[in-house]
RNA sequence: GGAGAGGUGGCCGAGUGGUCGAAGGCGCACGCCUGGAAAGCGUGUAUACUCCACAAGGGUAUCGAGGGUUCGAAUCCCUCUCUCUCCGCCA
């Protein structure tokens, strides 16, 4: 959530971002209203404070007076301190209920977007900051998207995951859980080259940690929920890998801190059906490698840039058709500041698939998780965490299984075959 | 799942009703010392909120969390939670 002294003294700003955000100006009263609460509670707080102060002052006066004896003075004062405490108990509850309201409005203002984050509303006026500079792969009239690709080549199946699970479960077989490993394992590989720190992280969480990425309270029935525990299952890694920072004042001097990790992804997803989420498309269980760094809040704009580079040296090396997106104001995420998203284009079905957000949340996500930093000045300060998919596996194999099809069997790129053991898909 | 023990500052560890935000040690930072270092010596070293100019300097809260008793709680009571040990079960 935003930071509080930031809405004070930067009200403008917090205004602007939200037009942005398509805020209609009944939405924007929001702001005056966490601005008021705001007021109310320091005038509460410092009146609690000096009560508090004054029977503190009391009950030590008290504590001297029994031991040198006086006791009856001491009875007398008493009686004071039980006014004050009476007093006080009223303003905690005021204050109290002050700090949830305001807490709740907080909670429902998303993060302020970066002044280059084009407006708009919907998807289509994402804005396309570095196109695909080559003609796209043109495939033959019998070439078929990866579900049909899937079946003949049995590399995934969906309704084998319906029997065992549900929809939206795929079971990977032979050559094609071969190529996922192969997949996974090549990314990993890139991260560490990078410089990424490797983790493995629990692939459930608890509240504390879902609500410190920002998963709950807005994203709470997109979790797979374990009841009896309260554990969550993950969506992305993003949430047990940034927690590791979680209430923890890090060595400015260690910046960037850069961690990867390969997990499952689990994702309810519900109410969409359609041509458009068929196969690998969309499901509930997916493999992504992730990107997480926590950086200086002078230097994050500096590491996005690198973690696109990473991102897009990947599928160069994959050979795959790319192009990033600068998403609009009204397509990007609720605690993003800027967004980025990689498309590879799918050449069966002739549209482009996401399979990678890189995004800055500034101080969005450090201030709910209190990850901070002493700078030069001592002064603890807020860090900036960073993440992004390096990559989203399904997607990535539908693209691959259908880019590289040929009449014989699906050509694995060269920089997989260390990994696959094979170069070719073949029946 | 059963039985027991325990959660104090970055870490270890004292503290069982009053001047305790908390002894001592370690660690860390800075300074002195040194050719340089170690050792030694000295100083400093939690977080949040708040008053104020986000300075200096005050105030308040926090000893796992929440509630209670009391003029006063790290210390007493209740609830929850987590950790450890032993037994059981088990990859």
């Amino acid at each position: 959530m935003l930071e509080l002294n930031y809405i004070r003294s930067q009200k403008e700003e917090v205004l602007r971002g939200l037009k942005i955000r398509n805020y209609t100006e009944e939405d924007l009263a929001i702001v005056d209203n966490i601005l008021s609460l705001d007021e109310a509670r320091r005038s509460t707080q410092t009146e609690l404070d000096n009560n508090l102060a004054e029977s503190n002052k009391l009950s030590k006066a008290i504590g001297g007076l029994f031991k040198e004896g006086k006791r009856e003075e001491a009875e007398a004062m008493k009686g004071q301190v039980t006014v004050l405490k009476a007093v006080a108990k009223d303003l905690e509850a005021k204050n109290k209920k002050a700090i949830e309201q305001m807490e709740e409005l907080l909670l429902a203002v998303p993060n302020i977007p970066h002044q280059s984050v084009p407006p708009g509303t919907s998807s289509d006026d994402n804005e396309v900051y570095r196109a695909w500079e080559h003609p796209l792969p043109e495939l033959s009239d019998q070439a078929k998207p990866h579900w049909e690709l899937a079946k003949e080549y049995n590399i995934f199946d969906l309704e084998l995951g319906v029997k065992i699970t549900g929809a939206g479960f795929p079971v990977f077989r032979g050559q094609g859980a071969r190529l996922e490993r192969a997949l996974i394992n090549f990314f990993l590989d890139e991260a560490s080259k990078a410089g990424y720190e490797e983790i493995i992280p629990p692939l459930m969480v608890n509240e504390d940690a879902a609500r410190a990425t920002g998963q709950l309270p807005d994203k709470e029935g997109q979790m797979y929920h374990v009841e009896k525990e309260n554990f969550y299952l993950i969506p992305t890694a993003e949430v047990p890998i940034t927690n590791i920072y979680r209430d923890v004042i890090v060595n400015e001097k260690d910046f960037p801190i850069k961690l990867t990790g390969y997990t499952p992804c689990f994702r309810r997803e519900a109410g969409s059906y359609g041509a458009h989420v068929r196969g690998l498309n969309r499901v509930h269980q997916f493999d992504k490698v992730e990107i997480v760094q926590i950086a200086h809040p002078d230097s994050s704009y500096e590491q996005l840039n690198g973690m696109l580079d990473h991102v897009a040296a990947l599928l160069d090396k994959l050979k795959l058709p790319y192009r990033i997106l600068r998403l609009c104001g009204g397509d990007m995420g609720f605690t993003s500041a800027l967004t980025f998203d990689f498309e590879v284009w799918s050449a069966a079905q002739k549209r482009w698939l996401e399979v990678s957000s890189v995004s800055n949340f500034q101080t969005y996500q450090s201030n709910r998780m209190k990850v901070r930093f002493k700078d030069e000045n001592k002064k603890t300060r807020l860090a900036h965490t960073l993440n992004g998919s390096a990559l989203a596996l399904a997607r990535i194999v539908a693209a691959l299984l259908e880019n590289n099809q040929t009449a014989d069997g699906i050509n694995i790129p060269a920089v997989l075959h260390r990994y696959t053991g094979f170069e070719k898909i073949e029946k």
